[in-house]
Formats: C-alpha cells, structure tokens, sequence
RNA sequence: GGUGACGUACCCAAAUGGCUAAGGGAACGGUUUGCAAAACCGUCUUGUGCCGGUUCAAAUCCGGCCGUCACCU
C-alpha cells in the first residue's frame, strides 16, 4: 500500500540549514517533493526575514504549504494538519514521497499526534472575554471545569480564554475532550542540529544577508499594506525591524539606535527562539537526532533506506 | 591643566540618612492540544568604585583617591 510508506520530517532549530539539506537530499531522488512544517513560510510577501527558500531553490524541488494565505488571515496547527494530510495523499496517488521539513514544532506535535476533538477558535466569543481580568477567568474556569483550570496557570490569558470558548461552544468540559487520533506510524522526526558556534555564526551571516537583501524595504513595503498588529509582523525579525523603524526602544536594556543595534535585537530574538525550539524537542520522541556535519554521511545512509529505490 | 556630572549585580535602572537595597533585561531551566517565530511559569538566596570622616544609624552627608563622561583652556 502506497500510503504506508514512511514520511521523514526533518526538523530542528532555525537557522541549521534543514532547507538547504532537504533540497539537496532531494535532489538526488526526484520523485520527493517537500512539505512546508513552518509556520511562517506559509504566508505570502514575507520573504526575506522569514529566510523563505528563493526561486531557484523552489525550482529544483518542488516545495508544498509555502504561500498559501494572506498575511492577515490566522493558520493554525489545524489548518497545518489538514493541509498535511491532504498533500500526502496527492503525492501518493501520484507515485510521490513526500519530506517534511520545518521547525514549528507544536505543528509537528499536532500533526504526530491530533489535536483534541474541539472546534476552532471564535472571534466573538473571545471578545467577549475581553474585558475580564486574568484572576476572573480563572475563577469562571474553575468553577466551570476545575481539573482544566488547575492545569493552567492563573496568568495564561491565552489558555484561559481558549478553556472557556470551548465550554461555550460545545458545553463539554475541555477537559473530557476526546483525542483525535492521527496516524502516526509513518512519520519518522528527524532532529538535526549544530553546536552553538557554527549555529551562531550562521545566524549572525544570515541576518547579515537578509539586511543586505533588503529586509528593511521588505518590513516597510508590508506596513503599508497590513495593519501591524497581524501575526507575521510580529515574528522574529519582522517584529525588530518595526520596533527600529518606529524607533521603540526595549525595556531594560540599552541597544543602539543604528543598524547594528538592529542587527544585535535580531541576533538575540533568533538564539532565543533556538532555545525554545530545543528545549521543545527535547521532551519529543525522535526517531534520529543528528548533528549537521559531522553525521552527515549517516544521515545520508538513513534517508537512503527510507526513500531509496526499493522503498 | 580647569570646571561640572556621574560611579548600585553580567547589563540597564529605582531608592538621597533608618524595616531583610525596587523593577526590568540577559542568562539558565520548564510548560505547551485550533494565534506557537505566540503565550505562560520557575531559578538567579548579600551587589552600592576605593580609603577615611560625621552619625545611634550612610548607597544616601563631608574629605581624599581612582575611573567614566561632558564642557572649557
């Protein structure tokens, strides 16, 4: 059976070269098209600071979820699941593999293993909550679905709010929510990382590149098009270079008002997204953990026996 | 060389005589179930440039020294 076949979903913190890596390993096959697991990449026009892969790149493999939505309509780890599943099963019915790569990984989580059967969020009863203080809706959640609320903390607006849409929108106690069950035994996740000063390097060479490339024209060009409160705009990268053009100085520390100042916040907004991102994947099961480099050679031999000829 | 300002933790920064010297950033660790490059939580338990003086009591007042910055010659 065709959809059977393994699917490696090659992840890993920013900035490792998981790209350019899986369009090389692909390269080498041409029956393996790509899938986007990055929650950025899936807009369009917001292409420099969100180190898209170019049209040459996109050229040599085909790539999938990248710039399917409008920069200012919201894309979910639901949406990303469905989107998935779909395009898996097109490039099966077509005789392709598929490779995932990216390094969103509550995306990935989503996808390994479902999302809670709940509906998806609602503007208006958000709304609603609005005016409500955190300490008020932790005292409606707890009254309403105590064992929710005693797994949240009492600061986490966001969790918060999401409890109590869900009570309202189904009458079911978030915390009786039945599993959506995925199919998972396909999926191999695949971590690929570098030590902290190759890693760092490539970060401090890549943000040089993207202000070379025009990223301040890019982020100046998007402001005059999206209000600046949309999700993108509020990424890494993109959320420095408004704060440089709005001259908005951080709180508690000193950063100078030029260029370089500007280049040191995005620094420091990457390495700590790396953090996340590992300390993210830390608590995920993996199938391979490689280090680029140095494990390139078995890396190579992995891939082999998943999307070799005989797979 | 002269005048003035300033010197508080890894960094920024409150507190100008008196309870255990705020707060923030960074860092480190963690949570994460339809906004996730988001949001949230925990840990950073003696550090007021140096020396001396005044006082019951000094980061805080006085003197000197060192250092930084600004202006002047």
């Amino acid at each position: 059976m065709v959809s059977e076949k393994n699917i490696v979903i090659l992840s890993g913190p920013t900035a490792t070269g998981k790209s350019s890596l899986a369009i090389e390993l692909c390269k080498k096959y041409k029956n393996i098209e790509i899938i986007n697991a990055d929650s950025l990449l899936v807009y369009r026009e917001f292409n420099i600071g969100t180190a898209k892969p170019n049209l040459k790149q996109l050229g040599e493999v085909k790539h999938h979820l990248i710039d399917i939505v409008e920069p200012s309509v919201s894309f979910t780890a639901a949406d990303f699941v469905s989107r998935v599943n779909h395009t898996i099963k097109e490039l099966n019915s077509i005789n392709l593999r598929a490779l995932i790569v990216g390094g969103s990984g509550f995306y990935l989580k989503a996808l390994l293993y479902g999302l809670w059967q709940a509906p998806p969020g609602n503007l208006e009863i958000r709304k609603k909550f609005e005016p409500l203080t955190n300490s008020e809706l932790y005292k409606q959640l707890l009254h309403l679905d105590s064992k929710k609320a005693l797994q949240i903390k009492q600061n986490d607006r966001y969790r918060l709010i999401r409890a109590l849409e869900i009570l309202e929108l189904t009458g079911q106690k978030p915390s009786q929510l039945k599993p959506k069950l995925q199919n998972n035994s396909q999926f191999k996740l695949w971590i690929i990382d570098r030590p902290d000063k190759d890693l760092f390097y490539h970060i401090e060479k890549r943000i040089d590149t993207m202000l070379q490339s025009g990223f301040i024209e890019e982020v100046i060009s998007l402001r005059k098009t999206y209000p600046p409160t949309i999700f993108p705009l509020q990424s890494i990268g993109y959320k420095q270079v408004c704060d440089y053009l709005d001259k908005k100085k951080p709180k508690g520390r000193k950063v100078p008002d030029d260029i370089y100042g500007l280049k040191s916040e995005i620094i420091l907004a990457t390495r700590q997204l790396v953090k996340k991102q590992r300390t993210w994947f830390k608590s995920q099961k993996k199938d391979f953990c490689f280090e680029l480099d140095r494990d390139l050679p078995e890396l190579e031999k992995e891939f082999e026996n998943i999307y070799g000829t005989s797979a």
